[in-house]
DNA sequence: ATAGTTATGGTTACCGGTAACAAACTCCGA
DNA sequence: TCGGAGTTTGTTACCGGTAACCATAACTAT
């Protein structure tokens, strides 16, 4: 198989114009259906195999739409990845995908790659970028997604949510579930934005309800269950004891209830557990654990189905862009059961 | 920004032949380094992005390496990734990412659609696959990896373990431990090959020991949680109870835990758990859970190593298929402490 | 000063498909 | 039988870089 045989040389073999023979794999091309049934046949025989890069060249389409998330390992995200897959895939699309590491620079450097690369679209997580991304971004004339968030400035279109008012509304139901020494881990102004938005949804309605809060940091993200389960150590072990402990993923939610199984503090009755992003451990845990579920496989979707609409009608890129607003939804669960 | 600015505009604009343009952009060409900086000043300010496509198409070089893997939502699979991209990103590979879901026929669609992309080499998880697929594949010229298992009949090279002694080997530690009926859950034989071969694995043993041995399904893959924490259920709605289970995953064992912590089951003390994986899960769990750790991360790592080499070296691709095989950890814990 | 070498830049053709347009063929009714 | 609409196929040029080769300029050694 030292040279792979192209289009021209199945074209020879099945006495056509290469024409005829691209007109061929094309389904709604207009060629006979005898013709193109033996040129596919004679097509398979000779193990051939289609080259998109020279079509993606000269129809000046990819057929990519890149997407940048901050981790992979990370099953709110893969499912976000997994939406916006499978939306596509029927459309012919191939998704593209770098990772940030949690880090805009890196998401720069990231975009400016996948750019190369000449995407139909972008989509990228969060709504904080460095100017030179924005930039990139604008000047692609591609259109663009920006997901997880609800950006002040948005550069596209946004499929997101709020952060802080979906942490806001966890807090409110910690309140009437009787909690009143609140703790917060998690969330730290280290490059996961969502992460310190959720923070400061927390403090805002803490305060606004008058509550007692506490803070406590993790290190980089990701956030992992074993930090979740250092930072309630560090908590237990200080002065003041909270009554009920938010987190900023359900990761380190399972930490911390670990580590009250260690110390066999019952949960929920002598400290409420909560977490964010409604990963099946959240379900499974027990007790179960009382969560946000941002609708990870949704915002996937939604925005691939968003993605197909537009690259599909040739709308004119210069459509208003949408903002599409998801509802994160509270589940309650056994780990913040009222007293 | 209507019409993106290509490298003869660059040309024009710098008063040099678009070639140099070229050159300016390839770090070891020879060009002067005033002419250099000049050209990628203007190509800066112009909002110049290079056209990968293009230059894909005559040089006959995509840059991409393509992988297959069964599912996104998997962190063994997503370390994996992790390590094969991390490895590949400072050599300039981009990876072309899709998923199988388990399932061999999608998984034949899926090399046929990465391998039009022209990848550089291509990598695929499990050692089984579709006629036409293996065809396609050995057709295809370029390197070709299989990861996570060893194939009798390898279609290039190889980068993984046996499944079955793994298993084998967490039996005979669970003997070990004083465990005489043992149970395994999961591994049927619906697209997850792993999955059966550790089946096979822990039944060939059992009964090489002598053990008495039950097994129980699961639905199709990805094993859940809840799924482990059903099959669990069942097993102990049934008449002879076993003293030991074993997980073809540890999110399956982990569901296994919880339904023992729901009925007030005693773990390790009256029913011994193991899983497979070595999940974060598993370290932090109460009790923390014996796993077998496959080196998810490694697996990645060293493939890209491979491919970066072969790919660099301008090694011939008929030189003797090398067989890295990864050699799984016992993590022995507290889940299966001896009596 | 002259030949030989290296550094730098230009020319031409081409990678493998397909857009755009033209042409040939089929089929039908008047 | 002929014109016109619809269908099927062919022709030509081109997408945006770069391999391969050539032409200078600059610099070295003799």
């Amino acid at each position: 198989m030292a040279n792979a045989p192209k289009m021209s040389d199945i074209a020879k073999a099945a006495g056509v114009s290469p024409m005829t023979v691209s007109r061929a794999f094309k389904a709604d091309a207009s060629v006979g259906k005898k013709t193109r049934e033996k040129i596919l046949k004679i097509a398979e025989e000779m193990g051939y195999v289609f080259d998109s890069t020279a079509s993606n060249l000269r129809s000046q389409k990819s057929g990519f739409v890149a997407a940048t998330i901050p981790s992979l390992n990370n099953a709110n995200f893969a499912d976000t990845v997994r939406g916006l897959n499978e939306a596509m895939r029927d459309k012919g699309l191939q998704l593209l995908l770098g990772y940030t590491d949690y880090n805009v620079e890196n998401e720069e450097r990231l975009i400016e790659q996948l750019l190369r690369r000449r995407p139909e679209a972008m989509v990228v997580t969060g709504g904080r970028h460095t100017d030179r991304a924005r930039r990139l971004l604008l000047n692609a004339s591609i259109p663009v997604v920006e997901t997880w968030d609800l950006p002040e400035d948005p550069v596209g279109h946004t499929v997101g949510f709020s952060n802080a008012d979906a942490m806001a509304q966890l807090v409110e139901h910690l309140h009437a579930s009787g909690a009143r020494r609140l703790a917060f881990i998690g969330g730290d102004d280290n490059g996961d934005t969502r992460g310190a938005d959720r923070r400061k949804g927390f403090v805002s309605k803490a305060r606004a309800l008058g509550l007692e809060y506490r803070l406590v940091s993790l290190g980089a993200p990701p956030v992992s269950m074993r930090e979740g389960a250092r930072a309630m150590a560090e908590l237990l072990d200080g002065d003041t004891q909270p009554d009920a402990v938010l987190c900023v993923s359900d990761l380190a939610a399972f930490g911390v209830l670990t580590e009250c199984q260690r110390r066999g503090i019952d949960v929920p009755g002598e400290m409420m557990i909560a977490g964010f992003g409604a990963f099946d451990l959240a379900e499974i845990s027990v007790p179960t654990l009382t969560t946000i579920d941002a609708h990870a496989y949704d915002i996937g979707a939604r925005t691939g189905a968003l993605l197909a609409e537009i690259l599909r009608g040739d709308s004119p890129q210069d459509g208003a862009p949408s903002i599409m607003r998801i509802r994160p939804t509270l589940k309650v669960s056994r780990s913040t059961a009222a007293k």
